[in-house]
DNA sequence: CCTCATCGAGATAACGATTTCTCAGGAGGT
DNA sequence: ACCTCCTGAGAAATCGTTATCTCGATGAGG
């Protein structure tokens, strides 16, 4: 616990005036260079490191963003976290993470601690899209960005998915390979990108004028293990599935194995999302994969556009789907007419 | 941008001093009931919310910890950051996450940026242990506990892994299971968990005198998958694979596909870590799985003792591995005599 | 009844950087 | 030669809390 060196103490070794010295470190131009070099040499030999809780104080602001999503464990939250945390970083950003659980409570008890943190910004992707902690951070001059799920608030940018014309053609895979009884695995209720999914899936369906099937799951293993095994129990199984995301598509791997069929002779599988694991187990998965990462950047980057001033209209960021074919939706099936 | 109440306001509105809002606010007991009340009811009416940035350098510190793992998106380090951050919440504390990518340099920089912004304390899964700016953490008054490796500065706290007797553990199911050739697939050189894990592993083998056969990986998919492929090529193809974590396990099972093996009946497999999907994949992982939540917890609360102030000498906390045995390690195979 | 300790609350000085305001001095224009 | 403009640097005022210091009042003990 050394004394600490100010700012103040800086300025009098090097014999300038503590604005001088703040002005040289802020990269300000209209500083002499003599007086820069004098500054640094003190900065460098006194050990000099700038104290950032005054610094956060007289600009009323952190160099943090706030990244608030329902799962850091779930893969896909697990890449748009790295993919920030790397790029913000070189940036001179820290992050904070922020697990919502999918509680609004918690969402909004984190909204309103990062507005009182001051960060420079958040991004969100929403438990309960209708918080009114929204609307006050953009409020006091802090940007928010809308990940993967939009917020009501129409200030805020958005960078989403295309939900609905990927699950159309993944669904579409399926009916093109020659299935005709095709399940959707569904996700949590209330959320809009369950909404989006289940109807591109039913637009495909519908196309090809085929009955859609469709169980609601929660998005998590467990949802996507009870709802498959009660469609495969059933009298008319289904010859091929669509799951809703990558850890329901966990779930149904197992309740396909415990009903002991194979995948992808007995049943065709495609699953939403491209975890890494999606290539490796067995069989691999034909995954919708998100561009998380591309998504991730450019959350980032509406962020700091906004952060750096930019006014303007919300901007909305789409993001096609792709639709990578391996192994578990199968080869095409002979028509049973 | 609505005008900022400051505490002063609430003061004046009250008709008390500055001092005795904020020891109100603070839960400082010496102050008269009645005075409370008619702060609270300014506190609302005002609709006053504490600035945090003026408080931090008032106390030159901030309510966030920050956690330090080389990947964020290895569910290890999710799981274990989901934990600490949700846990923290809890005790009001804001989690700082920062990925190293095994670097030793964004260690360090990110080691020295943590110092600056006064963070409460930092769990750090070290890159390069012997980083001096982790005894300067320590020096600035700020704890640090080492998470799965161990740091080189001895008054940090440690929360690790008992990775001998465990691989020793994992290695002997194999050898009871009657196999006689069973190779070792690695970890990334020069980190602690490597060695250790290699040694538990040797151990058992020589305890059974079998001649150990280990391959170098990197702790991620790639390496697992190209140490793989060499070893299944080799003309004295091994048995059984004890495989050092999750990544390269996944990286084994891709390999395994490739050369048309099944898993267990012509090669058994035991991996370290017990991700969430080792029991979904097909075949399901028998793993070796490390606490990481109850570590987790346990790094956590040593942290926030040593915040609190508690003193003394550094603790460690070794949490030993447990065995699931799932079919991937598969039975008891013909002893070829 | 007086003195001394105690307790509660107000006044005020930090915490350490940034930035506006001010002023000196030099350059350029008439 | 004088005035204006511009540049660069210092002085000083914040930013909003917390904590120390001080003081008055109240209660207890002699």
């Amino acid at each position: 616990m050394k004394a600490q060196v100010r700012l103040r103490d800086v300025a009098e070794h090097a014999g300038v005036s503590p604005a001088t010295v703040s002005r040289t470190l802020n990269g300000d131009v209209r500083v002499d260079a003599d007086l820069q070099r004098r500054v640094n040499a003190s900065v460098a030999e006194l050990g000099y490191r700038r104290n950032r809780l005054a610094r956060n104080l007289r600009l009323q602001r952190i160099d943090a963003i706030g990244v608030m999503v329902s799962d850091i464990e779930n893969p896909h939250f697990s890449e748009m976290v790295k993919v920030i945390e790397d790029e913000g970083f070189r940036l001179g950003y820290r992050v904070l993470v922020c697990g919502t659980n999918e509680s609004p409570d918690k969402q909004s008890t984190y909204l309103r601690m990062l507005a009182d943190e001051h960060v420079a910004g958040v991004i969100v992707s929403p438990s309960d899209p209708d918080a009114p902690e929204i609307g006050e951070l953009i409020d006091a001059g802090i940007p928010v960005v809308a990940f993967d799920r939009e917020v009501s608030d129409p200030r805020a940018d958005t960078v989403i998915a295309d939900n609905v014309t990927g699950l159309a053609q993944a669904t579409q895979l399926l009916i093109d390979l020659g299935h005709r009884s095709i399940a959707y695995i569904g996700g949590r209720k209330g959320v809009e990108t369950t909404a989006e999914r289940l109807q591109g899936y039913e637009q495909a369906m519908r196309g090809a004028r085929l009955r859609p099937r469709t169980l609601v799951g929660d998005f998590r293993i467990e949802g996507g293990h009870r709802a498959v095994t009660r469609v495969l129990a059933s009298a008319d199984r289904p010859t091929a599935l669509v799951v809703a995301n990558n850890f329901m598509t966990l779930g149904a791997l197992k309740a396909v194995r415990e009903a002991q069929l194979r995948i992808p002779e007995d049943l065709a599988l495609v699953g939403v999302d491209d975890p890494y694991w999606a290539e490796f187990v067995t069989p691999p998965i034909t995954s919708l994969a998100q561009p998380v990462g591309e998504m991730a950047r450019q959350a980032l980057s509406m962020l700091l556009a906004r952060i750096d001033g930019q006014t303007g209209l919300a901007r909305r960021s789409v993001h096609p789907l792709q639709l990578l074919v391996r192994t578990s939706s199968g080869p095409v099936v002979t028509l049973d007419r």
